[in-house]
RNA sequence: GGAGAAGUACCCAAGAGGCCGAAGGGGCUCCCCUGCUAAGGGAGUAGUGCGUGAUGAGCGCAGCGAGGGUUCAAAUCCCUCCUUCUCCGCCA
């Protein structure tokens, strides 16, 4: 959410940085003006007649002790009632819309960055090396469906399209990574927690994904609206949170966070022939980096962030860049982004594996997640910043695929043998070892 | 899943239609006293959101788990929901 002030005094400003995302605010931010000025109308006129009924109220024990007449001053305050009913009726309705229209305004993208979407994106730093085969190699559809790492069949069969199943040496060279990353980021200094994995509408709206995007997410059925409850699509939006309606101590700031979950997301006509296997599924595995900072030390928070980010894929012996996304590329509650992007050969591309991205205030002020600075005793809304650290599921074809061998066999990073029992090289062999004769064939 | 009880400030807690923005205690802050400590005396301590104002002081409105309702008037009465606790059932 946007401070109203900084709309209220600089609507063009906003107008024109808001822009710079791709998006037409002009109309919207015009009509919150108008609204704003209604709302504070009315809030002045309801709380003069409350005033005064407030006044009256109390005089009222007192004149019937002296044995007084009340008929004339319960005649006005009936008609205060009225008057407070339809006012804040008035109130209740201009404030509605208001809300509405100001949640649906994105976050401002920093200044420094580029105008427009994807095309002006930026990569500013290249990390690694291809080698040079001198075999055919194979995309990682092939190396995983081989050596047994991934059923997309019965993935399918389970869940339908969209789903997978780790197995074998797949699930423990997606377990390996998996804590790697978590014992990486555990020794520098975050906590780390376990959320739920459904969540209640609340946790949406403060993360700044819902109203607009509360279609892309799987909800749960259930009785009572309330009671309704998603399937996270990131632990983001746990753990935005995590402090949400919370003042926090100078001294507690910044929070840094991990949580490890499953992302669920609907991705619904996303499909493309070129992202095939577990470039995009509807469920996948994450690492979440997140923090909660005071204001100004958001950017250094940022940098470490993507450091950290950096230094995972960098340690899996892995070719990448990272890119400083455009304001138009930068989600809504972002004001900016960058994405690291692993090389995947067979799509002779890069594909994102962390996003890093700095909410700013944007998603505190939604969440109200505040903090009292101790030299001044005022409250202040703290910053949020979150990055992956890192996704599974793009992680692993870059991995089989950048480390695959002539013999077909992919040897594993030497980053990860410690989590893989010392385990060098993944071969068509150990197949044997863990698949069981299947009662169905399946492919 | 069923039954019951409860949710008041940093914590415990009184309060049962107007005299309640809310007793009392603990804690915390300040002051006094005692050489230090322990103990004692006194004063202060409702955050927050919103409106107004100069992002000050002040004033006003809301606020006793949340949302509705009854009433001239609600922490107090009624309804719905949420959460916590206890008991029963079911179970990884």
């Amino acid at each position: 959410m946007l401070d109203i002030k900084l709309i209220r005094e600089n609507p063009e400003d906003v107008k024109t940085r808001l822009k710079g995302k791709e998006i037409d605010c002009d109309e919207i931010i015009d009509r919150i003006l108008v609204l704003d000025a209604e709302r504070r109308d009315l809030i002045f006129k309801t709380e003069n007649a409350k005033s005064e009924q407030n006044k009256v109220s109390k005089e009222i024990p007192q004149l019937k002790k002296q044995g007084a007449d009340t008929t004339e001053v319960l005649a006005r305050m009936n008609t205060l009632k009225e008057e407070i009913k339809s006012l804040d009726n008035q109130l209740k309705q201009v404030e509605n819309e208001y809300n509405e229209l100001m949640l649906s305004l994105p976050n401002l993208p920093d200044p420094d960055l580029k105008f427009g979407g994807k095309e002006n994106n930026a990569p500013i730093r290249f990390f690694g090396s291809s080698r040079t085969l001198d075999f055919e190699p194979k995309n990682h559809v092939e190396l995983c469906t081989e050596l047994g790492l991934i059923d997309y069949t019965r993935g399918a069969k389970l869940s339908g399209n969209g789903y997978w199943i780790y197995r074998g040496m797949g699930a423990r060279l997606e377990w390996a990574l998996l804590n790697y990353f978590i014992e990486v980021h555990q020794l520098e200094g975050y906590e780390f927690v376990m959320v739920p994995h459904t969540l209640g509408y609340e946790c949406g709206l403060a993360a700044g994904q819902f109203p607009k995007f509360k279609d892309d997410v799987y909800w749960i059925e259930a009785e009572e609206d309330q009671q309704r409850r998603f399937l996270l699509p990131t632990a983001e939006t746990a753990l935005v949170s995590l402090h949400m309606y919370e003042i926090l101590t100078e001294a507690e700031l910044p929070r840094k966070y991990i949580a490890y979950t499953p992302c669920f997301r609907r991705e619904a006509g996303s499909y493309r022939a070129e992202e095939r296997g577990m470039i995009r599924g509807h469920q996948f595995n994450k690492v979440e980096m997140f923090q909660v900072t005071k204001p100004e030390d958001s950017d250094a928070a940022f940098d470490e962030l993507v450091t950290k980010a950096e230094m995972l894929v960098k340690n899996l012996g892995l070719k990448f860049r990272t890119v400083k996304l455009a304001a138009g590329d930068c989600s809504a509650s972002m004001a900016r982004t960058y994405d690291i992007e692993v090389y995947i050969p067979s799509m002779n591309g890069y594909k994102e594996v962390s996003s890093v991205s700095n909410a700013r205030d944007y998603q505190a002020r939604r969440g109200q997640i505040r903090f009292r600075r101790e030299e001044t005793g005022k409250i202040e809304y703290c910053h949020t910043l979150n990055g992956s650290g890192l996704a599974t599921s793009r992680i692993l074809p870059a991995i089989v695929e950048q480390y695959q061998q002539a013999d077909g066999s992919v040897i594993v990073p030497q980053a990860l043998r410690r989590y893989m029992r010392g385990k060098e090289t993944i071969t068509k062999d150990d197949i044997k070892r863990v698949t069981m004769k299947s009662p169905l064939s399946c492919g």
